[in-house]
DNA sequence: CAGAATCCGGAGCGATACTG
DNA sequence: CAGTATCGCTCCGGATTCTG
């Protein structure tokens, strides 16, 4: 719907790495997360690579935890309640669902609406950016998928 | 270069969530992995769903582990030894390094090269997993970047 | 129903020292 | 140079119990 190109004319993947080496070890995306102002952060967006590291940081920040993608994936068919979402993916406790749920509420991927009904009812649902999620899990498929096809076939070239 | 319709027509996002809901739990990956034979699991790729699981897991590994992305990055650049790499990658121990390369050396994304000098000379490059895997960086740059920009009209629209 | 509180074991990672 | 060996700690996640 949207190339990168289109986007972010000056996405350089090249640019990005020597970033990533110390973005991971988190000192350089606090710096940045705790000292700069948003709004300006924001205009720079497009250009500054250092956003580049945040960015790689957020999405590693989703992908940290054992549950949170089974919680995404279980959300994309529609609303969920607490407990639903306990029956539908197994072996989670109360305490990881919540501590999970409770994660991606506040890094904005899940929305938690809670009606006045007695007992209490919550309903979880994804915002835009759990939607659009579905491009990483999208990529990442596609590359798990030629990785093994290109592992196998490597390390089995005298069987024929 | 290619789209994903075009290489995997069966391609259904919807498809995979319910898979993925057991995947991370890592018991039905792991059994797909020791007991399939692997020839079957390749002709069946580009149709079963349970493959998607398995390609995400794939990935999740790589991603697993503080040190390959940095790693990743840094050999992006070209041949690196291990000295190299540790100058590097900041704050990263032998030990760390050692482990990490391993770990992509045995999952095919990194290639390692001995050189019958005195002292011993290695060198580590990426394989074509590990340069592919470039993809799967930008559409989480794509993403975080989007995703912040969506998060930040969310929070401050009182502001104007 | 929708969680919170507490306890606890193991994996992951760091620091340091050593080796072919 | 290119690692390995050992120790020790932190913190993630599981099990269990309790609450509004």
């Amino acid at each position: 719907m949207f190339s990168i190109s289109q986007s972010y004319p000056t996405f350089d993947i090249q640019s990005i790495v020597i970033y990533l080496c110390i973005s991971v070890s988190t000192s350089i995306v606090m710096e940045i997360k705790g000292t700069l102002d948003l709004k300006k952060e924001l205009s720079d967006i497009s250009q500054c690579p250092a956003s580049y590291v945040v960015a790689v940081n957020d999405t590693m920040n989703i992908l940290s935890g054992k549950w949170k993608l089974p919680i995404i994936a279980s959300l994309r068919f529609g609303k969920r309640r607490f407990k639903e979402l306990g029956r539908e993916i197994p072996k989670i406790t109360p305490r990881m669902l919540s501590k999970e749920l409770r994660d991606l509420e506040v890094n904005g991927l899940v929305r938690r609406t809670v009606y006045n009904t007695v007992p209490v009812t919550v309903e979880y649902e994804l915002e835009e950016s759990g939607k659009a999620f579905d491009k990483v899990l999208e990529v990442m498929i596609e590359w798990g998928l030629k990785h093994r096809e290109f592992t196998l076939q490597r390390e089995k070239p005298a069987e024929f």
